[in-house]
DNA sequence: AATGCCTCCAACCGCCTGCTA
DNA sequence: CTAGCAGGCGGTTGGAGGCAT
């Protein structure tokens, strides 16, 4: 036999939560901590399945969540993960370890879909197919631009109305943690603490680095050599080069033998001024992110300024 | 003021994978 | 080994609120 059933199915409530079942699920949460939730309905007495509750947890109440405007170059990097790993939403949101895959799926669907297309149309309106292919060789910095001098991405009565409720949860929440807070949910307290959550704020530049090339390193490294064809784009391998170098990181013997033969041909055709750039720029001091340089190296010098300028989480 | 349309996002649905009994 | 559930994920939707007429 498997396991129990995680709730009854009869009598689950739907629909909106209310700030009492808020606070009942994070209550909950403060004193066992994040998971088991198939146990949560049954403790708490929540009429709703432990789906619901994790969504609910995950998706809105999860300290740490940065909610509002996504920045033009939250909205570059989105773009160009969406681009390279399709509508991947969870593994673009371990980029973006503030945002949500929900949120971020939310705001390719409503905003930048949209922009897109417009932007696709100002480059070719003739040829779709042919603008689609341009736009990958486009620079964020075209994208950025196109965006900024676009109208709103998001109307400020929504995004006012939409801060202060859940900031008045948050804020809620916060006062709660922080009175009794438990050993066993210090992993999601570190990031509700406001003074730690400064510091992550200072922190991110190199973590969220990491977390790109890692996880970019990683899942290059998993796909499938029918899924890539045993060829990748001069995109990917660029940015994969520009890791690669910057972490050190040697070709993986599990790399398909094409793709891993591609790469080789590709990195040592590779112009010599080119990697010495990116190992330059690699040991250079300050360190520059490896995000940065990524981008960098696909966009040229200056653009790593207009980036550090435009977003505060780098 | 009333109505219809549009935008946006929280939440649901259904599928898949991995785990557990 | 297998059945069946939990958790994770992407796609979709319903309803609230804003805007145009």
């Amino acid at each position: 036999m498997g396991r129990p059933p995680c709730c009854d199915k009869d009598g689950i409530k739907k629909g909106p939560w209310t700030p009492e079942e808020d606070i009942i699920l994070v209550s909950f949460i403060q004193e066992h901590g994040p998971g088991n939730w198939r146990s949560v309905p049954t403790s708490t007495g929540l009429l709703r399945c432990s789906k619901s509750c994790r969504l609910r947890w995950t998706n809105y109440l999860r300290p740490g969540i940065k909610r509002g405007n996504f920045t033009p170059h939250e909205e570059g990097i989105i773009i160009h993960l969406q681009a390279l790993l399709g509508n991947k939403w969870a593994a673009i949101a371990s980029y973006l370890p503030r945002r949500t895959d929900n949120d971020i799926k939310n705001y390719w669907n409503t905003h930048l879909k949209k922009k897109l297309k417009k932007f696709r149309s100002a480059c070719d309106p003739l040829d779709q197919d042919s603008a689609s292919s341009q736009f990958m060789s486009k620079s964020l910095n075209d994208f950025d631009n196109f965006t900024t001098n676009s109208s709103s991405s998001l109307r400020p009565d929504q995004a006012s109305t939409y801060a202060s409720s859940t900031e008045n949860i948050s804020r809620l929440l916060e006062g709660w943690m922080r009175s009794s807070p438990k050993p066993n949910c210090s992993s999601f307290l570190l990031r509700e603490n406001q003074e730690q959550e400064n510091n992550s704020l200072e922190n991110d530049d190199q973590n969220i680095a990491d977390s790109v090339a890692t996880n970019y390193l990683r899942s290059y490294k998993e796909k499938p050599e029918q899924e890539s064809g045993g060829q990748i784009s001069h995109e990917e391998f660029e940015s994969i080069l520009s890791l690669e170098s910057l972490h050190n990181v040697e070709w993986d013997k599990s790399c398909s033998d094409s793709a891993a033969v591609t790469a080789k041909g590709f990195q040592n055709s590779a112009s010599t001024n080119e990697k010495a750039n990116t190992t330059m720029i690699a040991e250079s001091s300050p360190p520059l992110s490896v995000l940065e340089k990524w981008i960098l190296d696909e966009n040229g010098a200056g653009q790593v300024e207009d980036i550090i300028e435009l977003s505060p989480i780098f």
